[in-house]
DNA sequence: TATCATACCTATAACTAATATGTATAAGGA
DNA sequence: TCCTTATACATATTAGTTATAGGTATGATA
């Protein structure tokens, strides 16, 4: 639908990042194809978005980067480590917490102050 | 909990004004009580956030703002026009469709590319 | 040999919320 | 009276993100 994303996209990148390589090691460009597909085609995110966050993480020292060379290509594989693992936890919270108080106000029929 | 919020937020602000001054009009100090009662708390936008958005909004002709004088002091309400009303709708399958999207890459058991 | 998919990278722009102020009136308590 | 809090508005600046638009290079395929 979308061809790029809308506006409800901040701290999306960082989530699904770090929950994806919590799962198993990927690498960028798998990494891409992964969050397109697993989200349904809802959420898809450029290179230009994806790199940046991966290097932004690992320096943070939520992602652990590790190369390999696969056919004389160099690919770099990336996988969450126990430090990203906690703050994945506190943003899954953030988030739902967030979803609910959207979600609250959404459905609601009758609003009075 | 949050004293203020965290990394989700982008596109927020618009999406709960335009739903919550589509069903009553609201002025602005009143608006931000109602979004926080309404969201359980989970949502708190400061002044500074809501303020630039009703301007912002009604500057599109997303909103209609009137003004009203009570006890002497200055209320400037505002509601949802017609076309900020099919922006709210074009808002809302936005954000139900990255909602499903993080939330199938959140439940997702096993993942592979 | 030409093109596409793979696989990486980065600089800049654009967008938005958060922060920190500022002004002014009414009400309530000491 | 004086002081503080709540009400009610406003905006300039900062900060934090994603989006865009490029760029490099290899392997596979037509």
């Amino acid at each position: 639908m979308a061809k790029t994303n809308a506006t409800f996209m901040s701290g999306i990148p960082e989530l699904v990042v770090l929950r994806l390589l919590s799962r198993s090691q990927m690498y960028g460009y798998e990494l891409i194809r992964a969050i397109r597909l697993a989200s349904g085609e809802s959420i898809v995110l450029a290179e230009g978005v994806v790199y940046p966050t991966l290097h932004g993480l690992e320096h943070r020292g939520l992602l652990k980067a590790k190369e390999k060379l696969v056919k004389g290509r160099v690919r770099v594989y990336y996988q969450t480590t126990a430090k990203g693992k906690k703050r994945l936890v506190a943003l899954e919270n953030d988030w739902h917490r967030i979803n609910n108080g959207v979600e609250a106000i959404l459905r609601r029929l009758i609003c009075h102050s």
